[in-house]
DNA sequence: GATACACGTTCTCCGTCTGTTCACGGGGGA
DNA sequence: TCCCCCGTGAACAGACGGAGAACGTGTATC
């Protein structure tokens, strides 16, 4: 589950937590591991993030958690193990894990905007097929109930109905969320908000990436 | 999670609280942590309770109150750890199972609407605390994006501040869903739709029962 | 109801600490 | 070979924290 490396600092990270109370800085963690920078310890964190043996709050001093630990580690003190002190309360295996893929906004196509980044959501939300989240940008959909800040929870398709919410991406550059409606020989977006205008364009402009299926937001 | 000044300070807001009943003035706390200025202590306590680590009620005197503790910290007394009082079940699994107390509509107090229904929600949409879910009926908030039959997560808490958006039961028989707000001795309970009048009430015909911590749609 | 006081809030300025990202490279396993 | 792990160095952005002052807000008191 982890290289020698990660789980070094894993442990390195209860340690210190443990008889300081606080998070080691990465320069701190640099220098326990013996390294000479801090972006080694930088990839190190992530990896450990990814496989969920710790939580952090980005771009915040000093905010690591210790999650759980690796098999076969030892307790820090003379104390329980901390994966012993959480009992795992909650089984409800009906989630599914779906590629979070940044922002949606101007300027790029959503295939690249291949982030690491996972979000779960619960398996109820979704239909069949594949899915992936954006984080909604802007307030052009706000009379729909969708609100700069709030998760898109969207499932690729490559094809619409008339008053559907999609992910279009417009001349292979600029994708956006709006409900789609066919004109004549045009396809039309239409924002859902006062201030904005629809826009109209050729269908050979126009590719759907998605249709919206879910929506998740934080207070 | 914490840095050290913040754990300082945090320690120290609940040792007073434990030791004098109140919690400490602005003043106070920049004399304990020998600051010579009061602003640094008001950051110290905004990134604590963005961490969630403390509550409180603005522009109130002393409305401190301690969450939770920072791992490995001392109880301050003889008695069992702030922590152990608190359950604050944080799972370190990705979804947490709460309860779907219905819709929430005119008629009765939510207690009484125990459905054996579950809902699983990822971990990171909700902070610490007990967590319930409803789904929302009518259209009375559809201005703060919050639609007819969405699902609101609720964290129970019998307090809210101005602006926030409680579940508020007038008279022990009708809930609804609003944004709280004061207004000199009375309660303003605000609706997000002009089609609607906002609500006024004396103090102790609302009682509150959580607050609005997460929106949940399906398409 | 007017006033005074206590207290919380916000702002600017500043220096330091810390996290993030990039580009470079080497080694080893599938 | 490609991919992943690991190391280095440097530059940068933003968080953190301290000082001081002005300003709002709540409460008590007369």
């Amino acid at each position: 589950m982890l290289t020698a490396k990660q789980r070094e600092l894993l442990l390195f990270i209860r340690d210190h937590l443990h008889s300081s109370g606080v998070s080691p800085s990465f320069d701190e963690m640099r220098e326990a591991l013996d390294l000479k920078s801090k972006s080694g310890v930088h990839r190190l964190i992530s990896a450990l993030e990814e496989r969920q043996f710790i939580r952090r709050l980005p771009n915040r001093a000093r905010a690591l958690e210790v999650l759980r630990l690796p098999d076969g580690a030892s307790p820090a003190g003379s104390e329980v193990p901390a994966s012993a002190a959480k009992p795992v309360p909650i089984a409800a295996n009906d989630t599914i894990d779906i590629p979070l893929h940044g922002r949606i906004a101007a300027g790029t196509p959503i295939e690249a905007l291949q982030g690491s980044e996972n979000f779960t959501v619960p398996a109820a939300l979704l239909g069949p097929g594949e899915h992936y989240a954006l984080e909604v940008s802007g307030d052009s959909m706000v009379e729909e109930g969708i609100l700069d800040g709030d998760f898109a929870l969207i499932r690729k398709v490559d094809t619409a109905r008339d008053g559907e919410i999609v992910v279009a991406l417009i001349d292979e550059a600029e994708a956006t969320l709006k409900t789609f409606r066919r004109e004549g020989q045009m396809v039309r977006l239409d924002p859902a908000n006062r201030s904005y205008e629809a826009q109209r364009y050729s269908p050979d402009r126009v590719r759907i990436q998605g249709r919206l299926a879910g929506l998740i937001r934080r207070y």
